[in-house]
DNA sequence: AGCAGCTATTTGAAAGCTCAACAACAGGAC
DNA sequence: GTCCTGTTGTTGAGCTTTCAAATAGCTGCT
């Protein structure tokens, strides 16, 4: 066990402005979709991920990688979302183990329903807030993170030796 | 109604690596703190504020507020910290509908258990990744961001005339 | 004092998420 | 074929979050 390596008094407070920042924007467009359309940001997610798929369809493991989420909670969601009717689970024709989700005509009435009061949100919530550079900043900042967590992910560090 | 203003190519690929960013990082975060101390984070973020007071005391409307947690939510949690023996709840002497949070030995105990690890997570996960500048940048956007959504947060725009 | 209208906090039910365990199948070695 | 190992997806239990409703106490007005 190595000393930790503490935050500086500076990083922490990024650090948890950061926190504060995120909570309030998810916060926002989380009730923002619940309220208006009654489908909170994760499920929203999985239905535009369908939607921009040729024939609207996707086998549960590819839509859980890239909507990084749990296969556990991707079926969880997809049972939600197939009682309202807007996704139905098919076989996959190649391989037996395999489900395909399909966006049925109905969840894509809802989801077109739902996109310009959510685009709206994001919008006012978070791009109206920065200029051209500092979004361009945070673009670049969050592909950075997304290919540092999704390269490091899970793993525990060098071994000892 | 007036027109969707509609996110451009280049402002949904940042927000979506945006989206994609801040779940592998507070997965990574939660999960770390979950396996290692059996706190989910949002409760090791009350244990902190608690633990920085004077006191290791404070009102459940400020604990709220700080944490930026609904008081329902809030509720919920310290109930499930006075189970674990980590924080008691006592009765504001100034105000009789009030309620004190306050952090036990234990709790405060838990907390400087968990705090090595959880610190060693954060920084491999977020700052690890990022040059000095690309720190200061995202200080700077989560400052702003943070600031705009406490002041616009739950309004509804300017009336229309 | 009495009352109306806030503010502070809790509660219960419904919905989501996580984790661990499980069932079914694929792919390759033998 | 048979066995072994890894993959795919589901399930149930337990815990967390949300929402709406309820309780209780404060504050200013008459």
């Amino acid at each position: 066990m190595s000393e930790t390596r503490w935050l500086s008094p500076d990083e922490q407070r990024t650090w948890r402005a950061y926190l504060t920042a995120h909570r309030l924007l998810l916060d926002e467009i989380d009730a923002q979709l619940r309220r208006d359309s009654g489908i909170p940001h994760a499920y929203y997610e999985i239905l535009v991920r369908l939607s921009e798929t040729p024939g609207r369809t996707l086998r549960m493991s590819v839509l859980a990688e890239g909507t990084r989420v749990s296969a556990s909670r991707l079926s969880h969601a997809i049972t939600r979302l197939e009682e309202r009717g807007w996704v139905r689970r098919e076989d996959c024709p190649t391989d037996r183990r395999g489900q395909l989700a399909v966006l049925t005509d109905d969840g894509f009435a809802a989801l077109a329903a739902a996109a310009p009061g959510h685009v709206e949100a994001v919008r006012r919530a978070l791009f109206d807030a920065l200029d051209a550079e500092q979004v361009q900043s945070l673009g670049t900042i969050s592909r950075i993170l997304a290919d540092h967590l999704d390269a490091t992910g899970g793993e525990t560090g060098p071994p000892e030796a």
